[in-house]
DNA sequence: GTCTATAATTTGATAGAC
DNA sequence: GTCTATCAAATTATAGAC
């Protein structure tokens, strides 16, 4: 009969939802094998037994969460592959929308970090799910239209691809020890990388110029 | 009396420093939480009663790896930094380091981004206790002549040094998603840090340039 | 020192009352 | 559906023989 999985009955079980949603903070915060169904339970202000009720298991739930999780990932880049405005536009859009995106969910990167390195194999084949399989073309194809008509030098655009995701990711992977070390607070880091945007953008158009 | 701790009598007990070793390989492997005291004495050989007569607890074990693995990230930079060449020699040379270290170590940055989300306060000490502080202080020294001379353009020293270690640093974090997603081998994807090299040193003086 | 056996604790999972 | 009580398995840690 109908199960309880999909996103749509999921409405109709705030129970159920609000306990994912516990979940998720909590695998989020502290990964798979740091996470507690103790912990979870007392985030959710439920017992454990009801997770396993809704859920059956860790790894269930986990893998629940971890869908959600990569669903939320793909914010639409698309929209912006597609507008028309010059490559330089695109760029500063594209870091834009990474690094407000990384504010809102800071606490994504070192998960996945965390995930790749513990079960590789399981999150990549989410990530292909993902149906984004389309766009990553569309976007080689503007690459390369770019280079024919020569507004960029021709550059391999696996090297290029990785460098707008590197110099927006990886401050904050090192979040924890930069706003100690610094020292500064939440807010102040995330004003350093509103800043850094215009850091970033001109790093990637410079790099791309003839 | 004499403590079995020290680094100077770890040759004086091949067992202990063996059991460490292995230890290390399980831990940077699985994370701290992910590894288990029987897989690391799998991986040593000998049988789990032991690891205790040598650590007491899993905690004093990993305190001690996690030691030793902040000693080997600090290869010498400052060797570099107090070299006589031209700043973009030097940029080159701390990025063939930065690389060739991390293809040496590249299970080193997710265990790093492991435990800085775990226990971020116990890392960032350990780090402190390092000593670099000087160099670090150096290096700034370094940017602000080149910025007085006008080799350089003024810019934000936080922003600039955190551009080497993402550009370098991400791909290795993003390692098991891009062999697979190519797919390409251990090998291959050391080429293509190689080859990867000569682009960042570019943008990064690029992004010097006046 | 090294091993085997076992204790103590933690943790995921289940059973059953309400 | 939700809770309490409990179980079974896993995991860290210790005791004691050799």
């Amino acid at each position: 009969m109908f199960t309880q999985k999909g996103n749509i009955f999921e409405m109709n079980n705030p129970t159920r939802s609000h306990i994912k949603e516990a979940a998720k903070r909590v695998f989020l915060q502290k990964g798979y094998e740091g996470a507690r169904m103790r912990d979870i339970a007392e985030e959710a202000q439920i017992n454990k037994g009801l997770l396993h009720y809704y859920f059956k298991s860790k790894k269930r739930l986990f893998m629940e969460v971890l869908g959600e999780v990569i669903q939320s990932l793909s914010p639409d880049f698309d929209a912006i592959v597609r507008l028309e405005v010059s490559l330089e536009e695109k760029i500063a859009l594209f870091v834009d929308l990474y690094v407000e995106t990384l504010i809102k969910n800071p606490i994504i990167p070192p998960f996945i970090v965390g995930e790749l390195q513990r079960d590789p194999d399981t999150l990549i084949k989410e990530l292909s799910e993902l149906q984004g399989r389309a766009d990553l073309e569309g976007l080689f194809l503007m690459f390369q239209r770019e280079i024919d008509s020569g507004h960029i030098r021709a550059t391999s655009p696996v090297q290029a691809f990785m460098n707008i995701p590197a110099l927006c990711v990886f401050p904050f992977l090192m979040k924890p020890a930069l706003i100690r070390l610094m020292p500064m607070n939440e807010e102040a880091f995330n004003n350093l990388m509103r800043i850094r945007k215009r850091e970033v953008t001109d790093m990637i158009i410079n790099s791309l110029k003839c």
